[in-house]
DNA sequence: CATCATATGACATGATTATGTGATTGGCTA
DNA sequence: TAGCCAATCACATAATCATGTCATATGATG
């Protein structure tokens, strides 16, 4: 048996989404609140539910900051958004908070029953659009970085000696080299980077921009 | 009418799969194919299908460079990993090349039919394991990122100026304080980092270390 | 209330960095 | 082969940084 609590400040919706699930031979659903506040002050003191529903727009606190609260308080309840939206930056904030499911609201009370199942058997239901948006995050996120260097190999060294935080001289001894070689290859290392400090060469590498 | 190839080694499943798929009223299955280097071929003479199943362990060139490979000369492709691994390495070099979707090889052909109709709608499907270890992916890579700062918000704001490369007269102008209070401030931060120059701050703060 | 942490500031000095100018050598290539 | 570029080194100087020492003011905390 799961037990389900749910989160979310649209009256019908929630009592709606409560009704089916706790009809369910494999589920019970006592509990649906206006807001995370409420949320955390009812599981302060009764028995926490399996799973969370959990709206994002909510009276007070955000679905999103609930999430970090509620999860470190009680890291084994499963949190499954179920909201209007989606946009990247929400599912993304999401996920991070803790959040183990992501659906939109145009899911029907069915696939809802199924993937609080899922979500209770270790998996992490999403719908499609979202799982779309997650996996485009990776290609992304690899996509972008080839910034086609222009420095040489030996001006690499360089910038990776810069990155490791030695001083010229450091760098200097590292490759066996005279303190103004490594003067002139930092030259021209900063007028290939538009850049004129160690600072902005190890901001740029660090950044992936090299 | 959704054409799909299919790339697998095992011909019992390659034929499985492909009977069943090429006997849905909505999809056409006539390509199914051993490795990635007949695919090629196969791509350049004929018409390229909307999606492609593909394994991962294959002879000659594996699943994964085969994504990079047909992504490149034909984007507009859907390619969906069907394989037995579940490992995070190769599940993220899959999508991080190009997949769409990423199903465990234990997927019941009904459910492999409605995967490659989610994926022609723009979905993203995914086993929910697979999804699981995707999400986690997010929770981990922000959880680590905790080390303690010990500085203060003042002592934040410095050291941000610095990963933006300023110098310390540019810092005292953009907080409107004066350069020694710039300095003692650094000074400070230096003891509580344990570091010594401005590159090690920079770097420490790029890489999440503070 | 006394103390401590934080934020602010000043003055000083030696070390390091940023930048200019110029030179030599070895490889590659038009 | 002439010319270019990468890599090496030298000398010089102004700017910036690192560090020491000291001081004042404020708010929090015991």
């Amino acid at each position: 048996m799961i037990t389900v609590g749910i989160v979310e400040d649209n009256v019908k919706i929630r009592s709606l989404i409560q009704r089916y699930l706790d009809m369910q031979d494999s589920m019970s659903c006592k509990v649906a609140l206006d807001s995370v506040e409420e949320m955390l002050d009812h599981l302060k003191k009764y028995d926490k539910p399996d799973v969370l529903l959990m709206d994002i727009q909510l009276p007070g606190m955000s679905g999103i900051e609930g999430i970090g609260i509620i999860k470190k308080e009680y890291p084994d309840i499963e949190i499954m958004m179920l909201t209007v939206y989606h946009d990247s930056h929400k599912i993304f904030d999401s996920l991070v908070a803790g959040a183990s499911g992501y659906l939109l609201k145009h899911t029907s009370l069915p696939e809802i029953k199924e993937s609080i199942e899922t979500l209770a058997e270790g998996g992490a239901p999403m719908s499609p659009q979202i799982a779309r948006k997650v996996i485009q995050h990776f290609s992304n996120a690899e996509k972008k970085k080839k910034p086609e260097s222009n420095l040489t190999a030996r001006e690499q060294d360089i910038v990776n000696g810069l990155v490791d935080g030695l001083s010229y001289k450091l760098i200097a001894d590292r490759f066996d080299i005279s303190i103004d070689t490594v003067r002139a290859h930092i030259r021209n290392i900063y007028k290939k980077l538009h850049v004129n400090s160690k600072a902005e060469v190890i901001a740029k590498s660090l950044r992936g921009e090299i």
